[in-house]
DNA sequence: TCTTTCTTTCAATATATTTTGAAAGTTCAG
DNA sequence: CTGAACTTTCAAAATATATTGAAAGAAAGA
């Protein structure tokens, strides 16, 4: 396969994974392309690599510089800015789960809280389930809460060394 | 607060956690609604007590189903079908692993494969970025792919157990 | 300052997803 | 069988999300 269409390939199937992750597929297909890009492109680049508006590119690598997955570069001699995506793949997901923690877990967990609290005789069937429900679901919710700011504090050699060992060895 | 509200605000949360996960809101309302009734329920109840439609709560119990987190449920006596939910969350949690990997990762490996296959002089730099992006994700997929694996081998007793000491205490 | 180049905004439009509800299909007791 | 009770389907409608492009805004060189 040529690199033309294996770029194309891999753009598509980067956008088609990223819809499943509430990520729209524009934003998924724009740090494709910057993920195998040598250097860093313009915004101009990006609207005729992917065939989008400008509008619509402005928008999609702000959101991405918003999850700190893209950043912009300054080069020198020229007045456009240009953007270039960190390639690393574990940082990729470290500061992922970094923000998807700050933007779902760490939103939720309170909310837990506040209705472990319901009132009600726990003798009464209905009320018992929810609030082991609940409590099953705080517990949870704590545990994976430490557990990924673990895996966002460890480095990827730990990560890609002893965890997966310990996982697969048991 | 009394039962009603937390219920009820227990299943807006729920819903609107979903959507972020690729979940459409009402299939995760009635998993919540699932999740927190003491006895099945049959569709008219989940129907009457979501307000949607008939078609609506068919769809999105099947979707549940499909996933595994919902089971039919026959009631001796009964005509209708009902339906009930898995409640330990490690359970939950590990039957939405099983199945987002393998729709998803799964199906991204056997891609990444063929993309590394990608014809051009190693010493061009589009050639280079572009390989090396790819080996990248392609050896975090297939630790992934391990852990994964691992994961929903283990049981939870492991994992609110050792591995969370194991993250905390690096 | 003025002009050019580039970036951002946002209302209108297009597209995609979800929901409805009536009709068709199925099951089962009598 | 037959008919009542229940489930499934699916085209149309409603809703939500993404995209466009022109206009306004900002930055910087002359």
């Amino acid at each position: 396969m040529q690199l033309a269409e294996a770029k194309s390939k891999f753009i598509a199937n980067w956008g088609r994974f990223g819809t499943n992750w509430g990520i729209n597929r524009t934003m998924a297909q724009i740090h494709a392309l910057l993920l195998v890009s040598p250097d860093p492109l313009s915004a101009e680049d990006v609207m005729d690599q992917l065939n989008i508006s400008r509008g619509n590119a402005n928008m999609n690598l702000r959101e991405l510089i918003d999850w700190g997955l893209v950043q912009k570069v300054i080069i020198s001699g020229e007045r456009k800015e240009f953007f270039s995506a960190e390639k690393d793949i574990w940082k990729v997901a470290t500061q992922i789960i970094r923000e998807r923690k700050k933007r779902e877990l760490d939103l939720m967990i309170p909310v837990l809280k506040e209705l472990s609290e319901v009132e009600g005789d726990k003798r009464d069937k209905a009320v018992k389930t929810f609030t082991d429900t609940i409590q099953n679901i705080r517990k949870f919710s704590e545990q994976a809460d430490k557990t990924l700011d673990a895996m966002i504090r460890a480095d990827e050699h730990w990560f890609l060394g002893s965890l997966v060992k310990l996982f697969v060895s048991k």
